[in-house]
DNA sequence: GGAGTGATGTCACGGTGTGACATCACGGTA
DNA sequence: TACCGTGATGTCACACCGTGACATCACTCC
């Protein structure tokens, strides 16, 4: 046995094992689902990934957070996908897009993301938190879109706006049973959609001034 | 002195002051204005109110509700406006309307609407339960529309664009510092800018299907 | 071999929110 | 006049949330 082999040896069984996060954030789920977000403690969570309370806050600011880990990361990426892309003529189709070509099901099989979308749905704060997330992508999409030279009245509309329509067609695509329905698809219908209600209006379109 | 009086001296003294719920509303905001959401406690609170902690959660059901209270009745008030309203021929537009020219200041001056926001913006749970209420919103008008005889694959796209353009208006309202701006004529404005939107996209309009 | 690092545990503590029960002015009723 | 709800409040105990301070100890580097 050489010394690198006790080295491995020693890598491998560590003072403790590895992963907490990970761990936890799968207890976390688990327990949700089993049993509820509500009756489900932050102690227990932490027992069922062998570990304590004091650990779990370490990897996370809060007991929501647990479940929505992914979401800076996910708005970080969103947002160098409009910082690098093409000159931006058409904001609103920009947002959509982004949003609509982003490869969701990587993040998690569409039934893990049903499924996940139901613990949240049954649960208040859990939807407060999955609000606040997307009025983070929000703003820093707005952010963004002002960088690459979207005119600063119009871009707060494009983003806001963009991201409730891609909301609905997402809401419309893990509902779809079949699995078959393509987000860009939705999309496209929901923009036609909004193209048709924004001009059914009374003389919306072409304003004088500005 | 008559019986009457003596009853009358007794309603002047009750056993407790009468108008606990707004003595914790005012004291909450006060607190909140003076040293932050953070850092005042419910008994903090209660005790300014002359009243127990308990007695702030009969009235409130959590420590952020007590800046919200108000939020049912808006809704319910708008939603009504939307259910006895004319005919409806353009949901984006009754939408936006409906909350583009509720009487806002009536609710409190506007002074004190944009100390409330401030109250609000500068800590992220009191944001969190903005967004709560807001999205509420969103779905009772959603429900309003449909009753109204709104396509179901419409109403959504309505409430929820015509939820966010309005928001962007009450902003640039707020943030008008004469206080001269018109809040109809903001949302007429952003109306404007999301037609012009909708169409920049390439060939949105009149979809062949649907 | 010794110092530093980093992930974890342990403990104490203040704040949040709730259930159970006590208190007591008021209003009605016999 | 006496009695009995009722309803708003207080009191108390408690579980849970989240944090600061400090201890532990494998691992790494020098």
């Amino acid at each position: 046995m050489s010394r690198c082999d006790i080295k491995r040896y020693r890598r491998r069984v560590p003072r403790w094992e590895q992963g907490s996060g990970e761990r936890l954030r799968a207890a976390a789920l688990e327990l949700f689902r089993e049993q509820g977000f509500e009756d489900t403690s932050v102690v227990e969570i932490a027992r069922r990934a062998r570990v304590t309370n004091r650990t779990f806050f370490r990897y996370f600011p809060d007991k929501r957070e647990v479940l929505f880990a992914d979401a800076d990361d996910l708005r970080a990426a969103l947002v160098q996908e409009i910082l690098r892309g093409p000159e931006i003529t058409d904001p609103l189709g920009v947002v959509v897009r982004v949003l609509a070509r982003h490869d969701w099901e990587g993040l998690a099989p569409r039934g893990a993301l049903r499924e996940r979308r139901a613990v949240i749905a049954a649960n208040p704060e859990l939807l407060e938190r999955d609000l606040v997330k997307q009025h983070a992508m929000a703003s820093a999409f707005v952010e963004a879109l002002v960088r690459r030279g979207v005119d600063e009245g119009v871009a707060p509309v494009a983003a806001r706006v963009g991201i409730q329509l891609f909301l609905t067609a997402y809401e419309r695509w893990l509902d779809a049973a079949g699995g078959e329905e393509d987000l860009v698809a939705l999309t496209d219908d929901l923009l036609a959609t909004l193209g048709t209600l924004a001009l059914t209006g009374p003389a919306r379109v072409a304003p004088d001034a500005r």
